[in-house]
DNA sequence: ATTTATGCAAATCATTTGCACATAG
DNA sequence: CTATGTGCAAATGATTTGCATAAAT
């Protein structure tokens, strides 16, 4: 049975109001308001957030893993730069799910992402780098 | 410029001979022909294979990278449960790599992995868990 | 003779875990 | 009260790196 404690409240708070964070995103932001946190915390508290259902947990090719309060499942394109991770707009594929690549394999899930660099930092952006 | 060695012979030898190995995998397979070689160097020639076209280089979403000499792009299966890789006999689409999601987007590439259960590690399976 | 490669150990990065203490219910 | 959660530090696993030595060209 889980209880709910002041940092596991400050952790929900932050992947609602941080894009896509890692765990190193939420300890930093977290930190602000309860510097007394330990990463160990954020890690707990995402992982029983993730497997409860309440956030999704985002597996990156290379690179940290990211949060997003957005549960339903759809596909991200990862910043080969400023590793930020962004929405992709295309509908996730159930059908991916169901196909039968191999007699016996079960497949319970597929990832796919795209990478490569973002506008922002994309060397025509004469804007500068965010981040 | 890049030199022959004994070493470098040996684990592009482990990568053709294992299927989808990691790092670990090939160092194993290297070390009982020629024990006293070290980690590092399987590291550094993995990546040296890979940056030059030789390998390709399989980032799984958790877990270590695997390498494979069939150099074109293809998917794969990845077992949950011995962490083996499995090719994916569905068509690598290279139409991904053309959506424009957000513009100013730059996308170089993208990673479609399958996770599941494999035939032998599937509990109906009672030949019992390879590996 | 240079320059690249190797072996070793230490360093990094992301993440997990053991443990004693704190606290929500 | 008592199970669950927290903070800290140490452990883990994958991978990289610094450095002195060895080997390829």
């Amino acid at each position: 049975m889980k209880r709910n404690t002041f940092q596991r409240t400050l952790i929900t708070e932050a992947i609602h109001y941080l894009n896509h964070p890692c765990a190193d995103d939420v300890y930093a932001y977290v930190s602000k308001s309860h510097p007394s946190i330990s990463k160990a915390t954020v890690y707990r508290n995402l992982a029983k957030l993730a497997d409860d259902g309440h956030i999704l947990r985002i597996r990156v090719p290379n690179g940290a893993d990211h949060f997003d309060y957005q549960i339903h499942k759809h596909y991200h394109f990862h910043c080969d730069e400023c590793h930020q991770l962004f929405d992709i707009e295309i509908p996730y594929n159930e059908h991916f799910n169901k196909i039968n690549p191999v007699d016996g394999f079960i497949i319970n899930n597929h990832s796919l992402t795209f990478n490569g660099i973002c506008d922002k930092c994309h060397p025509s952006n004469n804007k500068g780098k965010k981040k």
